[in-house]
RNA sequence: GCGCGAGUGGCGGAAUGGCAGACGCGCUGGCUUCAGGUGCCAGUGCCCGCAAGGGCGUGGAGGUUCAAAUCCUCUCUCGCGCACCA
């Protein structure tokens, strides 16, 4: 550990101050909340860490803009909560057992020692009383226990789907394992297999989680909800039905554009869904069954590589177009997915590009129903999609824009009784299973007499057998399915009492981190999930902290909860973040930090060469908070240098604990409320590099002062003012924060010091400088009353002589005086 | 392709209709120290000028206004997210 200035006293000891106050804040318990206050009350919020090692430059920066936010209304005198624990079931402790013979929990507990050192060593102001694990048994009894809700409900259910298959491993894989088509491991070409799979039933919830968003545009970033509205994706469009020759049932398509009907020239289902294959007709079926499976076994990378390579084939049967009563073939093909719409579509060429794309690979006809002007897609390749005058199209011909013919259509397929509006979403259910160890059990037991029988809720939680190493090793099935987990899924059926196996599948890990800020209100109740009374207490969040990667799945989830868990009863909100702020990442020389790039900065190193204090500082001050820190951009050793300056300034203070400001330097005064009243303003609204910015200001004003004379330092305006920048720099910087003012003669902890107020007498000025424009540009600053009238103003302005060589003997045509600020003078032309 | 956001000195960034470049990094010069990766002072957008002073300047083009980095229209560039979503 480096101290930089070597003067003894005047400079603080980094590694002592980070000891010292450490110890203090853990012995006094400062940052533990009190539950039972009479304080208004404030949750900050930090998305809770993954253990996969120690705290990185990431973990940094997320933790020290939290606790920005922490400390100031601590100081304000707000009860605060400000939690934290671990999200800590997941993939890597997996993989880490598996390749250290031993049990995921080891590597995963060991980490979270680790983590928790450095956590504490960071002085963030965290109530550790409130620590969870959502790996601890103690916890995810309670995320099983909502999953029974979820299925009691309907919530919860099971379909058939594909999932990621290593061909080599002989191993499903989670999406993150599959790193461009290829599996991380062996780098085989991901192919994909079908597995019985949960579900959450988030697309029933789609039209709540988009109009609830209208709660969250004061508070949380637009282009996180702009994330979210494009995921759910809704759609206005119609469903059409399409009779199939020979065939009793209609088929129904989805599209966005019933006006374009009469151009509707073939219909495209998509060759995975049941209905390709029931469509098929006795001739085409070879040629189909050939066709789906080179579908499914395209892999990851053929599919993105081939994106406007269209592939398909003809069904060999006709839909009847129910406003022409064409005959239109039916094909197969896999730009039409199965689970978007109906998966099916009707194909209109002309006015849709990939239906066009589609429609000259296989020389299908193609009819303009809209003439919009522009060149004929037959010709020219390029489907129209604009408005223009509809053409062939019965009762639709003649109308000229979009909006009425789409009205036009629907109107009339509904007299047919053929069609009607309808809405799609492109949210899809959340796929929930795992096919992992090392995850929360689904409590569902499969019998052979009564099918899926939930766990009860006096037998939870189930917990997870005592696999290790090589039992989690891949085996073609997952390890809870394999046979050293056998003895653990046989079970006695909880209804009829016959034999009967676990469910074998583990939840995804963004279940158990869409709850886990209700668990903290009440960490240790083993009688239920959630405290309702803490709940009333405490939620919702007032300020949530975390990386942009979590935009879009872990806020969207954690929003699906919560609405389900009101219309469960168990809240009585449905949106659980008031405010959201998404730092940016620390990257280096331009680019993320990687180990392939090998271009990562050790935090660690960082905190040993700079201490906490410099790098929180460095971090926060660097740039605006959700905008990315490059580390090669910054300077920690200046901040550091920063941080001695201003502790220097608390050394030379001299005067007395309680001596009167209102005895002290007026203009230092002034500085001092100006920048309390700034510094206030710029960090609640999250402004916290503009915030530092002020705070240095007033310790430049602060060391004019005392260089500015003989016994500067007993100035009692001086003691205000270092005061001041000891309570503003704590919130970045509390190591130092709490030696200056402890040097100021103030009883520890600063971080249970009042925030002050500004003094509005203070904040007036006796003068201010007058800017007088000529025609728009400046010509002189006048320094003048801060009362001075319109009149008085226009006078000294127009005197001006820099005023008068502009105007140049021209005649003043027009005066607009914004006093004290500005006189523009406009001439005569 | 769709959506979101951003373009300001050598760099990170301030200024949200009223003094462009706060604060800091870097750089230059000076003082102190002289073991300095210390401290302090001054300077630092570009151009003309010894100076006083003047001109130009917030990606580009237009517009609104007494006044535009800021508002409007068009346009270019970059970043991020989603992407065969009918």
């Amino acid at each position: 550990m480096s101290t930089v200035g070597d003067d003894g006293s005047r400079s603080y000891d980094v590694a002592a101050a980070q000891r010292k106050w450490q110890d203090f804040w853990e012995q006094n318990k400062t940052f533990q909340a009190d539950r039972n206050t009479t304080k208004q009350r404030r949750y900050v919020l930090d998305m809770f860490s993954y253990p996969s090692g120690d705290l990185h430059m990431g973990h940094a920066e997320a933790y020290a803009m939290g606790d920005v936010v922490s400390r100031l209304w601590r100081m304000q005198g707000y009860e605060v909560l400000h939690p934290i624990g671990w999200d800590s079931f997941g993939l890597p402790a997996e993989n880490a057992a598996i390749k250290m013979g031993e049990h995921p929990a080891r590597w995963t507990y060991h980490n979270i020692a680790t983590q928790k050192v450095s956590f504490k060593c960071y002085g963030l102001s965290l109530d550790w009383s409130t620590e969870l694990h959502t790996s601890d048994v103690a916890y995810y009894k309670w995320t099983q226990w909502l999953f029974t809700q979820f299925y009691k409900r309907g919530l919860a259910y099971r379909k058939n789907s594909f999932v990621n298959w290593c061909p080599k491993d002989q191993t499903v894989l989670a999406n993150e394992q599959v790193v461009q088509g290829q599996c991380e491991r062996c780098h085989t070409p991901v192919t994909k297999r079908r597995l019985s799979q949960w579900y959450f039933k988030i697309t029933d919830y789609a039209q709540a989680l988009l109009d609830d968003m209208a709660e969250l545009t004061a508070g949380w970033p637009e282009r996180v909800l702009a994330m979210q509205r494009n995921l759910i994706g809704r759609s206005v469009g119609a469903h059409v039905d399409f009779k199939i020759v020979g065939r009793d049932e209609p088929v129904t398509v989805f599209t966005t554009r019933p006006d374009t009907l009469w151009g509707a020239t073939f219909m495209v289902v998509a060759p995975d869904s049941e209905l390709a294959s029931e469509l098929c007709s006795a001739a085409a079926r070879p040629a189909f069954e050939a066709y789906l499976e080179q579908v499914k076994q395209a892999t990851e990378i053929e599919r993105q590589s081939s994106e406007h390579i269209k592939t398909g084939i003809d069904l060999g049967v006709s839909a009847i177009n129910p406003v022409n009563g064409e005959h239109i073939p039916v094909w197969a093909a896999d730009y039409v997915l199965a689970e978007y719409g109906t998966g099916a579509i009707m194909a209109v060429p002309a006015h849709d590009q990939r239906d066009l794309d589609f429609a000259r690979k296989f020389a299908i006809p193609v009819t303009v129903v809209i003439d919009t002007g522009e060149p004929d897609p037959r010709e020219s390749g390029v489907a129209t999609i604009g408005d223009g005058v509809y053409i062939n199209s019965g009762a639709l011909n003649g109308l000229s824009d979009k909006h009425s013919g789409i009205a036009k259509a629907i109107e009339i397929l509904q007299q047919r009784h053929t069609g009607e509006s309808t809405v799609t979403y492109r949210l899809r259910d959340w796929l929930l299973s795992r096919q992992r160890f090392w995850g929360c059990p689904i409590p569902v037991i499969h019998c052979a007499n009564c099918g899926e029988v939930l766990v009860p809720d006096n037998q939870l939680p189930v917990e997870l057998p005592a696999l290790q190493g090589a039992d989690l090793a891949p085996k073609g099935v997952s390890p809870l399915a394999g046979e050293a987990a056998a003895a653990w899924r046989e079970v006695a059926c909880p209804r009829c009492g016959g034999s009967a196996e676990r469910d074998t599948d583990t939840m995804d890990t963004f279940v158990d981190s869409s709850w886990y800020f209700y668990r903290y209100l009440s960490p240790n109740d083993d009688s239920q999930a959630f405290d309702a009374a803490a709940l009333r207490d405490w939620m919702p969040v007032d300020q949530y902290v975390g990386g942009v990667e979590h935009a879009i799945l872990h806020l969207l989830y954690m929003r699906f909860f919560a609405h389900v868990l009101h219309d469960l009863g168990l809240l009585e909100f449905k949106e659980p973040m008031r405010r959201l702020l998404n730092q940016g990442q620390v990257i280096n020389q331009g680019k993320a930090m990687s180990k392939s790039l090998g271009n990562g900065v050790d935090l660690g190193k960082q905190l040993d060469v700079y201490g906490v204090d410099a790098v929180r500082l460095t971090m926060v001050f660097a740039s605006p908070p959700e905008d990315d820190i490059d580390w090669a951009d910054v300077s920690p050793a200046s901040s550091l240098k920063f941080l001695q300056r201003a502790y220097r300034l608390a050394v030379e203070v001299t005067s007395a604990v309680g001596a009167d400001p209102a005895a002290g330097n007026v203009e230092l005064r002034r500085a001092t409320h100006r920048a309390i009243k700034a510094i206030t303003e710029l960090v609640t609204i999250g402004r916290f590099n503009v915030a530092v910015a002020r705070v240095m200001e007033l310790v430049n004003a602060v060391r004019k002062v005392l260089d500015s004379g003989v016994d500067t330092g007993a100035d009692p305006a001086v003691r205000e003012a270092v005061g001041f920048i000891a309570q503003a720099l704590s919130l970045v910087s509390p190591y130092v924060a709490e030696e200056m003012w402890e040097l100021l003669g103030y009883p520890p902890s600063i971080a249970n010091s009042t925030w002050p107020t500004a003094a509005s007498a203070l904040l007036a000025q006796d003068t201010a400088v007058l800017v007088v424009q000529v025609q728009g540009k400046v010509r002189a600053k006048l320094e003048v009353p801060e009362s001075i009238s319109e009149t008085e103003a226009t006078e000294l302005a127009l005197a001006d002589p820099a005023v008068v060589r502009a105007l140049d003997g021209r005649a003043v045509a027009k005066v607009i005086v914004r006093v004290p600020r500005m006189v523009s003078i406009v001439p005569v032309s």
